[in-house]
DNA sequence: CTGAAAGCGCTTACAG
DNA sequence: CTGAAAGCGCTTACAG
């Protein structure tokens, strides 16, 4: 393969020259710029990124870190880096924990060895010792979907406490009182600040909370299937509402009640946090929806603003609003059951 | 950051010897490897793999180039290729084409600045070109998803005609004659290959073929929207049953039936290819379901045994099988209608 | 089992 | 506007 030097002594200038034509800076002469363009088209001339990283320092990619590509809230956040990157010339490279700590400090160690310019991570506990290392290194970071304690950090995450607050006050004025909180797992800050917004609402409305209504599973299907099926067979009296931690949970609760023979709304009512994907299909939920594309490009924007140098490495904190769609998931109390 | 000189100073060896135990290659006596690692330690060297490519040529890490990864078909892929690749110490950067050929283009030679070990590449036309400006650099490449013609490369693809051709036999057994198709863009080979099922299903059941009832649109929801209203509005005699080209079509047929204030299946029946994602809700429906996980991580062994030399770079072609479920969104006709 | 030297292909930092 | 020299941080290819 052609290198800086072929093209140099085919076009009859030193390399130097070459490098300030392909990397458009510097001054070069029209028709010098035209003889090392042609030597360049005739050779095929690729740069090599590799020597360019060595000797410059920059690398044009960033780490993208998420629990799991598989779930549609992860994908758009995930299409929404990717877009604001591209449009800046850097690449992505997408590692997935499955929530597993020990996986997050793996791919860590081998992004700082791939020397990437900069982080977005999700973290899993809200323990910032992972965003410290990094920083250490003085590699850019910014925090995304899940805010860590004791730590300066650009972050963005979602208003979870609010837009829980939202629906469960929806269900309340509806008339329901015993409101299941299907959670995720509870170490993920978002569990703690949805919950919050559940208990607040109850507060608010001087419902007395009744700790087997709230349950813990996993943030998946599996994990919503079962723990919907245990709310529904074992809880007395049975809860009138349900409210799903994460759109996957709602989609394994949806498949439990239907093999339970329960019809949504009429012998329950259902609402989640995130929306549905695609949801087509009847019925529609009613559910405080995230901007995950959103979500995604404001926490990479942060981030190149950052590795551009333009603006350091800060403590900004971006809240992005919640909205709540009101569908046909949701009715008053049957109080017959 | 510490060097790789600075841990054989403190270590007291050669750089060299810091590498043998990095690596983990050759021979080092277990004293100096417990010396270098100490110094690793307190150093908290981190190689540099700029420099490292740069002399072994080496990234440890492949391109991934599909249409949108926003769709749950080419997520689940790209889950495969990531699992399949992490097991071997590979990192993926990942592309969007959404189906423009310049954009293809354009990442693939990023990829190649980037001196990537291997593509994995979506095509979007049968042509072969940007293939074989990849051979041409002598760099490993698979193609995922759909075939390509007059070029030797290794290759994975579900049996899209097979699997369309059970499922318009499943409708005309059921008793439907009249059945439209709902296909994607018509330069992309999936579409052809389906297109193509779903005609042998029709000869060989001798029903004549009504052009009108063939529909191109995109691979979207949107479109699949958009179609399913004019097909439904507009054809005489209206279709009985439908085939969508993929799940997004569904997901917009679905969508698009339930405006128009039509039944599935007791107005119209309707099959797709692709599963559904999170299909919990109503109705259920009947697909072909390819196997993307298996597409992603089978494509990505293929490249790996051409990066790590132990294959050569082949014609080897995996066609994956593509499994006929049957649910609950067909029914015989509905005569009266 | 260990190391000295060279070089991978660029860009930096000057100099003119 | 152009270039000679040095060096980024490793690994290759020897040598002993």
């Amino acid at each position: 393969m052609a290198t800086i030097h072929d093209v140099a002594k085919l076009a009859g200038v030193a390399p130097i020259t070459v490098s300030r034509v392909v990397n458009n800076v510097g001054y070069v002469r029209e028709d010098t710029r035209a003889r090392v363009e042609a030597a360049i088209q005739e050779l095929q001339y690729i740069p090599n990124n590799s020597a360019r990283s060595l000797r410059s320092k920059k690398t044009n990619t960033l780490a993208l870190i998420v629990s799991d590509i598989t779930n549609p809230f992860w994908t758009t956040v995930t299409r929404g880096v990717e877009d604001a990157s591209s449009d800046d010339g850097l690449s992505v490279i997408l590692c997935n924990t499955d929530e597993k700590q020990a996986k997050l400090e793996n791919y860590v160690n081998i992004m700082l060895q791939k020397q990437i310019d900069g982080f977005l991570i999700v973290p899993i506990s809200s323990n910032p010792q992972v965003v410290r290392h990094i920083q250490r290194r003085k590699v850019p970071v910014v925090v995304l979907d899940r805010p860590l304690h004791d730590v300066e950090v650009d972050a963005v995450w979602s208003d979870n406490e609010g837009g829980t607050y939202q629906l469960i006050k929806y269900l309340i004025q509806l008339g329901h009182t015993r409101i299941a909180m299907l959670s995720g797992i509870s170490e993920i800050a978002t569990s703690q600040q949805r919950i919050a917004g559940y208990k607040r609402a109850l507060h608010e409305h001087n419902l007395t909370q009744d700790d087997s209504l709230l349950i813990h599973g996993e943030f998946k299907h599996e994990s919503g299937y079962q723990v919907t099926r245990q709310c529904m067979e074992s809880i007395q009296p049975r809860p009138t509402a349900l409210f799903c931690g994460n759109n996957l949970i709602a989609v394994g609760a949806f498949k439990a009640l239907y093999d339970l023979g329960l019809r949504v709304p009429e012998d329950i009512s259902v609402v989640t946090f995130d929306d549905m994907p695609f949801t087509a299909t009847q019925p529609f939920v009613t559910a405080a929806a995230q901007s995950p594309y959103e979500l995604g490009w404001q926490a990479a924007k942060l981030l190149i603003a950052q590795v551009s140098g333009k603006e350091p490495s800060g403590n900004r904190q971006i809240v992005l609003p919640v909205e709540l769609l009101i569908r046909e998931s949701c009715t008053a109390p049957n109080t017959l059951s």
